[in-house]
DNA sequence: ACAAGTGTAACCTCGGCTGTTACATGAGCT
DNA sequence: AGCTCATGTAACAGCCGAGGTTACACTTGT
């Protein structure tokens, strides 16, 4: 859904928008909207300014933006699937097979980043819109 | 952990394994092992056998078995990222960024799967023992 | 018949995410 | 200065999915 937000933010092109309007937006509450924004302000994507009439708006433009920055400003970049998995002894394959497939799994991950690499917001706002044009064409 | 489950049963080459020894193997308890197994069964990943002196083997050399398919049998095939958006309306943005989204994350989506197509169970077997070997030789 | 194992349901627990409320702080406006 | 708007942040309740736990029916080899 951080992409949903940034799309917004996009769409305003360089207008400050507020939590608010971004929450009634997503439909969810501006707090969770803030604590996105956070991860997006650490990692460059987004700047935002107290007072009124402020908010947030991108901090480069949406072509310079791809989906890979925005997997990794949310996801944090940890690599899946190992988390659940504890270190168990007495077993012959428990405490190597860890180690055997991070490397795999982070080469998996990273061929994913790569082809999100290849779109960048402004695709994606490009996208939207031309699927939001056929919609309301159809609802009148 | 999928994965630790299979290649218990590569290196056990064929042999019936009960599912309580692998839960003890992945340390973990038995029901979630057939759990487990039963997704694996529906892909055709491993044979189970009831009864005294049974339990499950691969259904094939563990080099014809490749980690996609095994995340593929695990997680359902279904795309990330995008349950947690309920249809929102109201937004410009909300109801099409679903679609506009949905393109894209699978492409993602795919590319880690071909990447993971790269390796199979006996890659990782082999890589296990190895890292094992260097283990073991330390340990004492 | 019996023992060993799987299939499966029911229930509990726990960690993470979101929703919610509340409050302090900062920024602009008058 | 003071007011108002908006963010930053903490604290807490609730939800949900995953795993742990127990229990029981069913199947198979000896």
């Amino acid at each position: 859904m951080a992409v949903h937000v940034l799309a917004v933010l996009a769409y305003k092109e360089g207008d400050p928008v507020t939590s608010q309007l971004l929450a009634s937006s997503v439909n969810t509450h501006p707090v969770t909207v803030r604590r996105l924004l956070l991860a997006l302000q650490q990692a460059n994507l987004v700047e935002t300014r107290k007072g009124a009439g402020q908010g947030s708006r991108l901090s480069r433009s949406p072509a310079r933006i791809s989906l890979a920055e925005i997997y990794q400003a949310v996801e944090g970049e940890e690599s899946f699937a190992l988390p659940p998995q504890r270190p168990n002894k007495g077993c012959p394959v428990g405490q190597c097979i860890q180690k055997a497939l991070e490397k795999v799994m982070t080469s998996a991950q990273a061929a994913m980043e790569r082809e999100l690499g290849t779109a960048n917001l402004a695709d994606v706002l490009e996208s939207v819109k031309r699927i939001c044009a056929g919609r309301t064409l159809r609802r009148k």
